[in-house]
DNA sequence: AGCACCATGTAAGTGGTTACATGATTCC
DNA sequence: GGAATCATGTAACCACTTACATGGTGCT
């Protein structure tokens, strides 16, 4: 007894939850709001709503005639609905990723001061652009208090956590940078 | 023209340039060094340890017929290290990690309440964990100043590293719990 | 004797990306 | 007319994990 890990198919639930959503929308709506943490590719995408109508958790909408584009829209469920809550209520698994940039600071030893240094200095920039987006997407949402609030506030969850883990991020360069220039602060 | 985007081989190479090791030691040493950002499994090791030896870039040793254990220690060769070399110079590519978590934690309109303040729960209890081994691993490191400074730096700046990102990650649980409870801290 | 661990290796499977094919629509 | 984008789909490939097979060694 094999389990299946594929968390695609509970990604794409999850959208479809929301309104109902053709592939190429699929692909935008997860680029869009949790592009800085998940993603998905059409060769994914296309194949899994299939299966997904097969197994009774989706179904094709009627195309709509009064665009001329061929899209094809998929709705959830309830039996769609049901997986994707099941799912949910799961533990997450928390899988340790790669991480090459550590790998070549970790390997500094082979290599020359400035080449480590320039590895923190590019993280430190790519850290700061995407403190900058999630920020920018913040400024975005509605206050408090008004009726979106509460769609909105798991949005703004993520969002924290991407602001948080970034200004950590860059804290960590500067003190590594230095560390590494010898300039010990009692670390 | 398609490039092999496979960093198992340099990870390899990066730690027999260290010491000669055979694919069982590499296996430990990755799990007890970068385990927290880095894992291999046999079924890379052992292949990629033989395309190496092809290649030119690893030796097979003599094996030590002190210990009657039958160990293959493979040794790094000029060519290898090169390689390793030229690699960790070339700026590192930050690839988004899926994290199921904070997908869990958006879809949170989908469940209740709880779920998502359990969700947050068990990060918490996860990344506290993590802090503790990496705090430990810190602990058992020598004090700067000592002979093995220069190599046990960048481990130091990795370490460093984790626990960064573990403490944000708990102070953004902490703050999200208090979000998701109505308590506004004018975030 | 029996168990835990050392040690190597491979076949099959998994989850995913990339590249490509195809064609319609919108806008300049 | 032509470029950008909309839109769907698939075949090939990729990096990696899992499960399994096999056998040796050290210790009690």
């Amino acid at each position: 007894m094999r389990k299946r890990k594929s968390r695609t198919k509970y990604a794409i639930l999850g959208f479809l939850a929301g309104k109902p959503r053709s592939g190429y929308d699929l692909k935008k709506a997860v680029e869009k709001s949790v592009g800085f943490f998940w993603s998905e590719s059409y060769g994914q995408i296309y194949p899994i709503l299939s299966r997904l109508v097969e197994d009774g958790m989706a179904v094709r909408l009627d195309k709509d005639k009064s665009t001329g584009r061929n899209r094809q829209q998929y709705a959830i469920t309830p039996s769609g609905l049901e997986e994707v809550q099941n799912w949910i209520k799961l533990t997450a698994d928390y899988q340790s990723h790669r991480n090459e940039m550590l790998l070549k600071l970790f390997f500094g030893n082979l290599t020359d001061l400035d080449t480590s240094l320039r590895h923190l200095r590019d993280y430190r920039n790519h850290q700061q652009q995407l403190k900058q987006t999630f920020e920018g997407f913040k400024s975005t949402l509605p206050q408090s208090g008004s009726p979106q609030h509460t769609q909105q506030i798991f949005f703004l969850a993520t969002l924290n956590y991407g602001i948080a883990l970034t200004e950590a991020s860059i804290k960590w360069v500067d003190d590594t940078t230095h560390l590494l220039n010898g300039k010990s602060n009692d670390n």
